[in-house]
DNA sequence: ACGGTTTATGTAATGTTATTACATTTGTTG
DNA sequence: CAACAAATGTAATAACATTACATAAACCGT
């Protein structure tokens, strides 16, 4: 359960995440930290693999970007699934979690024999302040 | 609500989807639909877009695929939201919609001022011939 | 401290997915 | 038939992601 140490590439990317107010991608992380020696897609990918399987960070599949995850303290996987509303104005990304739907989703899979891995959950809309 | 009249690359596509037995990728119909007189990827891509505007097929975030609707008489819309559980060994794809699940998305954003556009709900995993 | 293993890194090239731009054709409607 | 809208053809390019291979750093048991 204790964190491991990050290494300096991870701790740049996940810094880039966290600061960011939107969601970024790949891309945008490599041209913000070329000035901290980042040359290649790669070096942000390996990166965000290993991010993403602490659960320091969330990959958002419908537009292909990357958010720091809301509440890393506790090893966001304790929560279960993570759902996301994502702004398409300003890019603002709200993570939840909501157990019935979890159940739900836990339930078709146990009447049809499928066994779940990852969830997808991802609701695209406008957000409050864009409304 | 009468579906208007596919044009021949919206039907090809199409078809190519409905005969496959797992979601295709825009690329993978291009190859198929050589023989057709398809020769660059806007060709699909285009009647991809009408399709999914007509409920007809729909769009896999996670993987970037595209599956023929399950259920494309009634208008795919008129069910609401709509679910996947993906397999990951074989390609299976089960749409299912899922009121309650998709009350708790509407719940949510209501309480957060959030005006939903479109939700992806996808659960890659193994389905029960490939558990 | 040493050797061996695993993990992270650097770099280049390539593969995959999607869009922009522009010209042309077809279909529909008044 | 003229005018407009929708669909098509083609080429080029943009955006996202992985493979392959070489090097370096961290970790671990002796």
């Amino acid at each position: 359960m204790t964190a491991p140490q990050l290494t300096r590439n991870q701790s740049l990317v996940l810094d880039a995440l966290s600061q960011a107010e939107a969601p970024l991608s790949a891309y945008t992380i490599l041209d913000k930290l070329r000035d901290d020696g980042f040359r290649a897609p790669l070096q942000v990918y390996r990166a965000l693999d290993k991010l993403l399987e602490l659960g320091l960070v969330h990959r958002l599949e419908s537009i292909s970007a990357f958010v720091a995850c809301a509440h890393p303290h506790q090893g966001c996987c304790a929560h279960g699934l993570t759902a996301f509303t994502i702004c398409e104005a300003c890019g603002k990304v709200t993570e939840f979690h909501d157990h019935l739907i979890e159940e739900r989703l836990a339930a078709f899979a146990r009447d049809h024999g499928f066994r779940p891995g990852k969830a997808t959950i991802e609701v695209r809309g406008h957000c409050a302040g864009c409304a």
